[in-house]
DNA sequence: CTACGCTTTTGCAGCGCTGCAAAACAGCAT
DNA sequence: ATGCTGTTTTGCAGCGCTGCAAAAGCGTAG
């Protein structure tokens, strides 16, 4: 290739990799050639000497989630700017399926690290994943030591957001989305924190009014609203584990013919861009995603560079209260 | 490694890849110690010696946009089924951004082919692309016989999306989301559509109320129904050329206390999971986004395995209208 | 027993790059 | 000139696999 501009193939590379100790002259030479031939380096054969892959997978249940969707879009480029790919994988929470990707990981050279959001498991499964294998995990699980862990503080987000319901002056508060069994441990967090805002007023949680639901979509909050409507005592408001539940649960409000927030008062999780435009709008816990991807990408990249693992960090994302008409009601707004 | 096991790399490499010809005693010999010592085959030297990279690149315009990431999920399926892994990458519709990913395209040996949604290149700009690069394009372009196109009949489904409007007794109706410049070839079909279904019944649409939109997004989609409620004659009903452009418009109706569809009716298009939801629910033209994402990869993969470049086809996927409450109003439903 | 054709297995080269260590060069002091 | 140190360039091997063609094995026919 380039040699036949001058130098050996060792000195192309040296040069197009930018190291040290070559003299200008040789250089310009170089980079002449380079720009001549079009040349660009064979990322494979690069690779494949290097024993690396420069790419990293994210693993998510859903892509589909306008969560995991908004969350891809800042890890991907959190990733390219430093120079690598993200490869992306959609488990659909299938147990075996996530195991799989954690167990032999190290193994695929597809890959030199994964950014995992694990649904199926539960903290045993995941503390058997391949030592080897760089791992950052996202969401609502705890470092065991030996990969980093990115999140917000579910149990503080929760109680903020029921807090904010009981504010309101409301009465009878639920909750959707609870998930009493080993791989729900997400949604208790957040059932931790509606039961400790009631704790911290002198007040007790209504068990009847906490509902658990499969899985946080749509679907999951329609069905459980629809349920909550037929109680003998309905709810004043209800704390919706994510937006959708939360967008599933008005969608049946307002089916019924209730208002929203004058019958119920809705918040949801997450912060998703539908929750802004929906009718009404939905006050939400908006955890802060661009730092969550990228906090994830640099310490996913630390320990791949790392010869020896470092040992794992929990990080925790900042978020906040955003207000909006599901339970501010319609505002004097300005125009759109 | 495996050679401990009996026989020479070169039979490993026959067995693991189901080549014929190998007698059932060493196949079963090499399969156990494969099995033994755990063996994967390294993907990345084997892509270096077949100058392949077994991925598929995606590129689309935004990852967040939900059309596209239901689309996503199924184009990352059906490429796992066949091997190939996916590569995401975002453009946010930059042109130099895209013309970087099909100009040099074969030239980044990270992956075969290109399924790609352009935005912000025009055709005579997608026309340039390396001859090299198997590529598919998705949405409403026409290939130039160099590469494949797969989607639906735009002017058709347009046109259909119209009728309804003017089926239900409207009589100002409008459209949101016209482009009248090179790269708005797609809006441009919807347009064409929109003014011929005024045509079929010997009508002809009130210019003043084809709204121009810079992108598809909600924000757009408000922004435009404010416009249009100011005027002296606003519409009765309007064609949204995205969905989320019609969650849009909904959420401006509602604030300035309209009612949809009985004051001004709304229809959209792509039929996104949101649109279901969504109070009221958003009446729209349904793409068959499965069977687009399976042959999207299956072109691509032909062209890709194919030594000459087979002639560009023209596939039309098929759609459908899918009425929901925001042109039929609330209808008397079963529960969720 | 040899020859021939067919199946199965093997060896070698090479994909295009980088790690490593040696070689060449340069500058300076002796 | 010679030796020494430090800088720049080079050659070789090898990452782990596959393409190719030759070699070995095997069964049947002559």
């Amino acid at each position: 290739m380039a040699e036949l501009a001058g130098v050996s193939s060792r000195t192309v590379s040296n040069v197009v990799n930018g190291y040290a100790n070559v003299t200008e002259r040789t250089r310009v030479r170089v980079q002449k050639a380079v720009e001549e031939l079009g040349y660009r380096p064979n990322v494979l054969a690069r690779n494949l000497a290097q024993g690396r892959s420069g790419q990293i997978a994210l693993v998510v249940p859903y892509l589909d989630t306008p969560y995991f969707s908004e969350l891809l879009q800042s890890v991907i480029r959190a990733a390219r700017e430093r120079g690598y790919n993200v490869l992306i994988d959609q488990t659909d929470g299938d147990a075996e399926h996530e195991r799989a990707f954690i167990a032999h990981g190290s193994r695929r050279l597809l890959f030199d690290g994964v950014i995992f959001s694990p649904l199926g498991l539960d903290q045993n499964a995941l503390a058997d994943h391949d030592p080897n294998l760089p791992l950052v995990i996202l969401g609502e699980r705890t470092s065991d030591g030996t990969f980093d862990h990115v999140g917000i503080d579910d149990v503080a987000a929760s109680r903020q957001a029921t807090e904010h319901l009981l504010d309101l002056g409301r009465t009878r508060v639920a909750a959707i989305g609870d998930q009493p069994y080993a791989t729900g441990e997400a949604a208790q967090l957040r059932t931790r924190g509606f039961r400790e805002a009631f704790a911290a007023r002198g007040l007790t949680a209504r068990e009847d009014l906490i509902i658990s639901t499969p899985r946080f979509n749509r679907l999951d909050g329609a069905r459980a609203m629809t349920h909550l409507l037929d109680l003998p005592e309905p709810p004043d408001a209800v704390f919706c584990y994510s937006d959708l539940v939360a967008l599933g649960a008005i969608h049946t409000l307002i089916a019924r013919g209730l208002r929203v927030p004058e019958d119920v008062a809705v918040i949801g999780y997450d912060d998703i861009e539908d929750g802004a435009y929906s009718n009404p709008s939905v006050t939400t816990i908006s955890p802060d995603k661009e730092m969550i991807a990228t906090t994830a990408v640099e310490r996913l990249l630390l320990r791949i560079g790392s010869p020896t693992p470092p040992p794992g960090l929990e990080v925790r994302a900042p978020h906040r209260l955003v207000i909006r008409e599901s339970t501010a009601g319609r505002q004097p707004r300005t125009r759109p």
